[in-house]
DNA sequence: CGAAATCATGCATTAATCGGCATTAATGTG
DNA sequence: CACATTAATGCCGATTAATGCATGATTTCG
């Protein structure tokens, strides 16, 4: 157990212990006073806030994950499949032949990967184990794990050890995963040093681009990524709004469609298909 | 028998209990009281509440399934194709719960790091994206990554990356992966490089452990590895050469046998007691 | 049947928890 | 500015959970 310092903001102890808690799958009562310095009871107090807040799951002696938590990844892939397929599919479109592009974390951003025909010939670097194995072995594929710490909240390796290594990197393209996206406040993250890395990764290639689902336009997730400029590429769902891909073009950000999700009912014929 | 580490919380160990019922059908109380350093009463105990709450069957000695269960006929199915899953568990046997753990690349590696059982704490070190994906976002599992240059041949980071990388690290265990095993030559391994970095990773840790399947005993590959000597443990399969563990005995090398396939005939009434 | 192992129960001990109360510091109010 | 209010924390005492040990009952098996 770390010492975590001696000052803070009640909901920032209560932020750590929550990250303690994802990272390690159980905390105990004792460890945290010790690491924190302040009481047991305060921290019992915490756990008991915690656990009515549903963000963990009291026992004796300490508190564990919730029953049934695990790694948001995987869900995130049940979730929607085939809408992100479909992004995907648009996503590798967009790559060049041969050229170095980094993968970040997100499952988007799996799709991707999975998306990308048998002998595409890529580079790909990533700092996503899960990413590293779905492309590991295939043919025309050359690929550089970014490694170190995989930090359990986001799925892949963003600490001081992963953002060395990628300091040695440049990519051609970043294809960056990303919980948020409005207007004013670009694209944001939800955690803090996941933010930090992609930001660098973006800064690191010569081109960024992100897939981002339609669930995430309008979100502003706590922290920040970069703006919508240039060289910022988007691909978005067919359903994205049309106002935004405006104004998105007029910031000089080339904003792609993928393709209507093809549903066997004609529910949305009124689309522009290809005449 | 696991060493289950010395402290859990209640609700931890019986899942762990449970957990250890799924897998093998049964559990005595003795061995579990051994393994987590309690009383057998405390165990009894458990596997009282346990059976209150539907999650096993008591008997004499210790607890079974409920005898509606299907999944001991399920797992056995699934294990019964993959001798490499029966390896893999006799080596998660002999993993301490806590300590820091080197995964090698290779088919046997992958098997074990998927026989770890939810919630065993550790802290895995891998250079095999598929073994990281598998380990990713368990809970209990710190995952660090070795990034660099994927081999295809090896499915692994090996280059001057991932050494820089690894000589930062030094694990408690180095589970090895190995292509051929003789008493003369020791372990060998297919590809120069790979054999390589597995004698860094060797050397960089206290003790080393393979599991080898018996197709590759007696197989001498081109690169050397490393001799059969202490600190390396095997495990090897059932059917092993009794002459072959033998030999390794006397050179001090501890060669453990995995379970034979399951005849469910070893109940411990006639176990030599102390008299 | 009889010995050895295992079990259930009660009791004692230790540690964790909860609720209440006092203290401190920040914030609000007259 | 003085005073009330509130939030955060630590401390104390009563309560409860978890565990080991002792004892007598029960089961297993030769």
């Amino acid at each position: 157990m770390h010492d975590f310092g001696m000052d803070h903001f009640v909901g920032e102890r209560q932020a750590r212990i929550f990250a303690e808690l994802r990272a390690k799958g159980r905390v105990a009562a004792q460890d945290l006073a010790q690491a924190f310095g302040v009481s047991e009871d305060t921290i019992r107090r915490d756990l008991r806030e915690m656990a009515g807040r549903g963000e963990c799951e009291r026992v004796y002696g300490g508190a564990l994950l919730p029953s049934g938590q695990t790694v948001p990844l995987k869900t995130r892939i049940s979730e929607q499949p085939d809408r992100k397929m479909v992004l995907g599919s648009k996503v590798v479109e967009l790559l060049a032949e041969g050229s170095v592009v980094f993968f970040d974390a997100g499952s988007t951003n799996l799709a991707i990967a999975r998306s990308l025909p048998e002998g595409f010939r890529l580079t790909a670097v990533t700092n996503t184990p899960a990413i590293a194995a779905e492309l590991a072995g295939r043919p025309g594929v050359e690929l550089i794990v970014i490694g170190g710490r995989v930090e359990p909240s986001v799925g892949a390796a963003i600490d001081s050890t992963a953002i060395r290594q990628l300091e040695t990197i440049s990519p051609d393209l970043c294809v960056i995963g990303t919980c948020g996206l409005t207007l004013e406040d670009g694209l944001t993250a939800d955690i803090f040093e996941d933010a930090a890395f992609k930001r660098l990764a973006s800064a690191a290639s010569k081109n960024s681009l992100a897939a981002v689902t339609s669930d995430k336009l309008g979100l502003r997730a706590a922290f920040h990524v970069g703006m919508l400029q240039a060289p910022l590429s988007l691909v978005l769902e067919a359903d994205a709004d049309e106002v935004l891909v405006q104004e998105l073009a007029l910031r000089g950000v080339a904003a792609h469609r993928s393709d209507a999700a093809e549903p066997n009912n004609e529910k949305k014929s009124s689309r522009g298909n290809t005449p």
